[in-house]
DNA sequence: TTCTTCGTATACTGACCTGTGAAGTCCTTC
DNA sequence: GAAGGACTTCACAGGTCAGTATACGAAGAA
């Protein structure tokens, strides 16, 4: 089996990837204290007993949950930044990715959520949270780098600081377009900086 | 006894007022799902008879902690909001607390963290977390009319979303100030739109 | 004195939690 | 046809969860 923390998607057996599929829906629905293994086992159809088999403790599901959602949240992101060639507008396309994203995630984002719930700085999950906030952070600061920012920096900090924002404006003004919000702020914050 | 769901903290019986002063800080410190009824109890130096005969539930104490700490919020706002008399400083105000509050409440926002923990709009903590953001949204929304904001409802947006950034910041990004950089961003806001 | 309030102490319920053991079936591949 | 991986069944361990039952003690107020 696999004894690392987390697991390559293309390497899953069906029932792995079932189980998979049901405990990432279960968890950001409901968040990730409150759904049991019984309940995921059950309705993944399949045993509990499979379920330790593939994942080998809870633990590693939530890790492996995060996971993938980070890789599809870069995917994506770099989708959006690879279709633009202007500087400025690379920087900015974090923006769009994320109004694609949250129109289709309404409970907010998965890792802010998770690190509320597992605030052990040991826990596997909080590690793959706080690096996947560090990647994004990285991406702004290069390619503030890039579009000639004198303070690349804090350019990059305040994008990110708007981008969170977004993110908790899901939850907390669920009436709101944080995102929406969020992207004409950055473009403000850009125009002004480059 | 009190059969309202949460408690005037002056009526508060001493076993009462320890109970809830150690709830806080447990469920602040380590997410609300992961602390037991029997801790608190314990740690309170109380039976945890006592804690049923004066809380009820377990909900109430999670909604008693929430109200009190979102008393306290809204007292903290209030005073750097009536220290200022210029109504722009008035709006830029709740950032001066905020970096205040940030000083102090290193493991992020209790509001948003019950948010996420407690998905269910029915929960009497998911209702008091919106509230109190709720509070705040409007609080910008009627300094922003007295600023003479061309755009009041969208300036008090723009506003709120700077705060949930700082906020979120700190769980996601905890090497960075993200009250500082948020308050930057929030003059830049003010000065562009009064 | 009697009643109420506030607290103590201990034991308990029933459900749920993560995780394991042991044995056996199905299916593909070599 | 042998081997081995994927999966099942089912029982069970060892704990923790929220919440309850019962009985008692101390203090103040009427």
């Amino acid at each position: 089996m696999n004894e690392s923390s987390t697991f390559d998607p293309g390497t899953l057996t069906p029932g792995a990837r079932r189980i998979l599929d049901t405990a990432a829906e279960l968890f950001y629905e409901n968040g990730i204290t409150a759904v049991g293994v019984d309940l995921i086992a059950a309705r993944s159809g399949v045993t509990k007993r499979t379920l330790y088999n593939r994942f080998g403790s809870k633990d590693t599901l939530v890790a492996s949950y995060l996971s993938e959602r980070d890789r599809r949240w870069r995917a994506l992101v770099m989708r959006y930044v690879d279709a633009r060639t202007a500087a400025a507008e690379r920087l900015l396309a974090p923006f769009e990715a994320l109004r694609e994203w949250s129109s289709q995630n309404p409970r907010g984002c998965a890792f802010i959520n998770a690190l509320a719930e597992l605030p052990e700085p040991g826990h596997p999950a909080h590690r793959i949270a706080l690096e996947e906030k560090r990647w994004l952070r990285d991406l702004f600061a290069r390619s503030a780098g890039r579009a000639g920012a004198e303070h690349p920096g804090e350019l990059a900090a305040r994008l990110f600081c708007l981008h969170e924002g977004a993110l908790a404006m899901q939850a907390t003004a669920p009436g709101l377009d944080g995102a929406h919000i969020a992207t004409g702020l950055a473009h403000d914050v850009v125009r002004a900086a480059v």
